[in-house]
DNA sequence: GTTCTTGCAAATGTTTTGCAGCCCG
DNA sequence: CGGGCTGCAAAACATTTGCAAGAAC
């Protein structure tokens, strides 16, 4: 039977994730951690932060060719995404209401996450583009 | 001024996409564009299907370290994405209340593209997993 | 003690990019 | 004709993985 072991580096990880709200990559996580755990490896930071998605602890922002962004579900701030294509700047927005599995799930489909995000450029980058 | 041009990649791309419903990567839309185009690059498929996103003309399913998954955006067939993340099978769900934009966008944000995706996994992962 | 986890480093795979020549408009 | 497009090949990166040593329980 496997078993989850609650190791140091898994503490640091998931303390880093609590403490921003800034939807950090891995990278930067690995630094954070650094700090308290010098040695850790970056794919510790890796295996750590699947497990936690896999969990259900951790949600991610994925964007082909950017790394990987993560959001610490806290409880009861349940939201939503805004992702800028062009600088990759993401923001929040409440989950008014959260959209549910609608009816025409596939058989038996097991759904472990819902993500509504809402992808197009931020103000900064329209006036950059507007520049030229 | 910029200006895009109608070359014959560009509609070998866009017609691979308008024929399937497979959700493809650049991989097989190029080994499809191939038929008619032999000498294509990978490279210009990226462009292309680059211009097309821009273009709003297509949509991505995106996963990090996966392949990205193209989808041409049939008209009046809106509909949102469960992606399986064990096999990475991709199933539509027809959009019976496409989520607006909420209130609560960042100032002058510019949507271009509302993503809903169920995330989990398909019956036949689940049953492998039991399986151990 | 046994089994899961870690660090390290190498490998994998996707996407991007520089550049010279080509082609659309 | 001129400026965007293409093909090619070489990066650039994010992420994964194999393995021996270390840490949980």
């Amino acid at each position: 039977m496997t078993m989850v072991r609650n190791t140091r580096q898994r503490q640091a990880v998931v303390q880093a994730l609590r403490e921003t709200h800034t939807h950090p990559d891995a990278a930067w996580i690995h630094g954070q951690v650094r700090a308290t755990l010098p040695s850790i490896s970056l794919g510790t930071v890796y295996r750590t932060l699947d497990a936690l998605v896999r969990d259900g602890v951790v949600m991610t922002i994925e964007r082909a060719g950017q790394a990987t962004r993560y959001d610490y579900k806290h409880e009861g701030h349940g939201h939503h995404h805004v992702v800028c294509r062009t600088c990759g700047a993401i923001y929040d927005i409440p989950a008014e209401a959260v959209p549910m599995p609608a009816s025409g799930l596939p058989q038996g489909f097991q759904v472990q996450d819902v993500r509504l995000e809402y992808h197009g450029v931020c103000t900064d980058c329209t006036r950059a583009e507007k520049r030229g």
